[in-house]
DNA sequence: GATTTTATCAATCAAGAGATTTAGATAAGT
DNA sequence: ACTTATCTAAATCTCTTGATTGATAAAATC
């Protein structure tokens, strides 16, 4: 919980200079917070924080001078315990997204109820993160679907479960720009065995060179395969 | 809002039989539940599934057999309509990171109130992401570390801020797995001028070989570059 | 037991890649 | 005017890479 007896340090950042009154009214009825600035610049606001190590930032998304995931960024970057509460107009999926990955702690939107605002500010200083329901479904929707394009390029039908283990074992050395003599050395055959296994990797991933191969292996969830025998595993 | 004039169709899994019974009798009390099953085995559960298409499986994720993980994976990979409500003893943030990202809409620790595993299934069966205030400040400090951590990566110090625009064109190519021949012919230039570029790229990046230079790249956030120059922009 | 797959090694040969040096033409900055 | 950075190009030389063909032995599969 958060210390009530401190007051809660605020700074409104809003190029809307109406919006920006609104909310320093609409916080100004509330005794427990005291705001440290109100700003229609980004880059002024960047300023401020460094200035007043303000407990939390309102800051609205849409402004024209930098734009409202930059800053957020440039904020996170100063590493103060400064926290970031998102003003947006739009539930833009993508938006949220974005923002929360790079380290905003709120999200409210201008339509809803001006109390809502106070309970995210609640929230967010007592170290949680408030994301309106609705908000975090399309978050969530916005995470898993992107989460399902990686999957789906991993564990497509790829040429790469037709290696054998000993083809693995040579592209994974390959993937870390190993060339023939050095991953010969490193698996103890000759480098004329090395160069007979790349170039059955070549055929099987239909690829002319090793920078192919490496690319085709990284953007195919290529993974150091652990192919210990099965007879030699213990269940417990 | 969902269609309160049918039933939803419920499936238990979980490995404990107490767990088991435990919920099955929580949910009985409410009229509107169907219990389409129960089982302790998460290969029978995905059986079941394909079966009856419950709109909701709720769901243990600390199982022997098949890990709870896989086991949503799994379900996700079925394209049906049926959501998964997670059940779990702990609070570990990267368990609830994975289970949302593979597909779970809602998580619920066996420690809360049952009333909030009824308050679960409703916003679940209702589109919703249901996610507790602890597991969802959980979540999202995982989610933004290792956001942070990418960007740590593509923003370090890295040698690729050195290249001139016309190294990171070639570059650019590289990472394409082109040869000398075709980035010649692509930037219009003679293939030796190409070399030199590349000699060049492989001082800055320190390395030796083209492998190593998409290499490079690619873990340290190369992005094409839109380097045009800034007299030709036009500002709106 | 026969067949196929896998892993190993070898010897060529050609092509591509990379190091190095030199150098002319612009463009930009001091 | 002087300096520096960049892009371009060429020549030469060495080394690496990749294609091809062929062969043996062990292991797995049928």
């Amino acid at each position: 919980m958060r210390d009530f007896t401190k007051k809660l340090r605020v700074l409104l950042v809003d190029d809307n200079a109406n919006h920006l009154r609104g909310i320093k009214e609409l916080l100004s009825i509330e005794t427990s917070y005291s705001i440290v600035g109100a700003t229609r610049s980004a880059n002024l606001a960047i300023n401020l924080i460094k200035k007043y190590h303000p407990d939390i930032v309102l800051m609205d998304v849409n402004m024209p001078e930098k734009d409202g995931l930059q800053t957020i960024q440039a904020i996170s970057k100063l590493g103060l315990s400064t926290k970031v509460i998102i003003l947006s107009g739009y539930d833009d999926s993508d938006l949220i997204y974005r923002a929360m990955k790079l380290g905003a702690k709120g999200y409210v939107l201008k339509t809803m109820a001006s109390s809502k605002l106070i309970d995210a500010i609640e929230a967010v200083a007592e170290g949680k993160v408030y994301l309106p329901s609705i908000l975090a479904t399309r978050f969530f929707d916005y995470f898993q679907s992107s989460a399902r394009e990686e999957a789906r390029v991993s564990a497509e039908e790829n040429l790469l479960s037709s290696l054998t283990s000993r083809e693995n074992e040579v592209l994974e050395l390959l993937t870390q720009g190993i060339n023939y003599k050095s991953i010969a050395s490193q698996l103890i055959i000759s480098d004329t065995t090395v160069k007979t296994h790349v170039n059955n990797i070549f055929q099987k991933l239909q690829v002319n060179d090793r920078t192919n191969a490496v690319l085709y292996a990284l953007t195919h969830g290529f993974k150091v395969n652990n192919n210990k025998k099965i007879e030699h595993l213990t269940t417990v």
